[in-house]
DNA sequence: TGTACATCAGTGAACGCGCGTTCACTGATGTAC
DNA sequence: TGTACATCAGTGAACGCGCGTTCACTGATGTAC
């Protein structure tokens, strides 16, 4: 957040921000996870940014443009850390897609404010193009893998793998949603969301005849 | 909604509601349904029931006190549905147990305003005695479930019943939020929520070593 | 059966508040010549 | 290299709005005798 070269270094403000946009888009962040997806308003973005209610406006349409954006960003990181939980496949195809699921509870966990803004705040998943683009390609990091993973059964035996990755998504957004969040909704579990998580994709995949090599 | 006898039938409105609670109740689901869970506002309940925005303070603590009684009364009917499909785990537990599944979804996308209020208005679980109390009940009757398909397996080969009612729950509550909520956020689907749910239920019951009798 | 009175369930006006958004404006920056 | 000027990114005051909540009140109802 740097304030124009003329500051003077006095800390005393001067007329450009510099950087407005990414700060609304962290100060957004910070009221939805201090506060719920409700708690979050264009106004008080604006102040936490030092900066006039007026001027968020120059960078975008409105509220809901402005947690479209922060949405999107959401999903552009679930999707980086997804296919870095992946990585190829390595060391083999089952391992890495349970990888997937723990990456996937571990984004919800540790970005609670991005999977809020996700998930929790109505936005049509289609609402932008940048927001439907990066959620696509998160979805298709699972799919993928559900592709791979299927590939090592026999023809014939195979489940589409479609049906296999909305299975998984399901299942990891339902224990993120229920067991895994961030405000006074969480619900208590006997364990850890992980090896909840990590035991029922284990039964799943034992069940679609993916067993260990 | 009764109005005073003294209403004299020309619509002139007498003093008392007769039944202001449960038309506070109607209205927020109501408000709910159309608008999602920020939608509803305690003003807005007072004037769908036709009454002063000071009467609802009669009957509920606050906002939040209607909004958890409206929750409460939601996993109340959610426990009787499932109840029912599980019918004593007629014909077999296994049949049984995926009508369970299948009432939890039909729930949540036939009473999409119940469910935003249990699920999406970030309630804490334990808000009121009555809302934890109707909540254990609609897991207790999937865990009960669970314990009779369990038992169904030799010996030593039981996984834990409390953790396969919570995969169950988290698969069904994940696919209701994602693809069968009532709002401009559910995601498209290529096929109907309840058969992916049955779907992943069978593979799940296979996975455990549960299969056809 | 009639009456006095306590209690219940409303009224309606008012409050302070913060919101989203608009408007005409102005200071800072970048560019063309 | 200097200067004129267009454009960009802010300001700050104002708007109308609806909210949650409080308050003193009052009409209707139920009850004791």
């Amino acid at each position: 957040m740097s304030w124009s070269k003329h500051d003077g270094g006095k800390g005393r403000r001067a007329y450009h921000h510099g950087n407005l946009r990414e700060a609304l888009v962290k100060a957004a962040l910070d009221l939805i996870g201090e506060k719920g997806p409700a708690g979050f308003t264009f106004a008080e973005a604006a102040r936490a940014a030092g900066v006039s209610p007026a001027a968020p406006y120059r960078h975008f349409r409105d509220r809901e443009a402005l947690l479209a954006d922060v949405a999107g960003r959401g999903f552009e990181r679930l999707a980086d850390r997804l296919d870095k939980a992946w990585n190829e496949g390595r060391p083999d195809p089952r391992t890495a897609f349970k990888e997937v699921g723990r990456a996937y509870l571990d984004f919800a966990r540790t970005e609670p404010a991005y999977y809020t803004a996700m998930f929790e705040t109505g936005l049509p998943p289609d609402l932008s193009p940048d927001l439907a683009r990066e959620g696509d390609r998160a979805f298709g990091v699972l799919r993928q893998a559900s592709e791979v993973l299927i590939a090592t059964l026999p023809e014939g035996k195979r489940p589409p793998a479609m049906m296999m990755s909305l299975h998984v998504w399901a299942l990891s957004h339902g224990i993120a949603s229920l067991f895994a969040r961030g405000d006074a909704a969480r619900r208590a579990l006997p364990m850890a969301p992980e090896d909840l998580l990590e035991a029922g994709v284990l039964i799943y995949l034992t069940g679609l005849g993916i067993d260990d090599a």
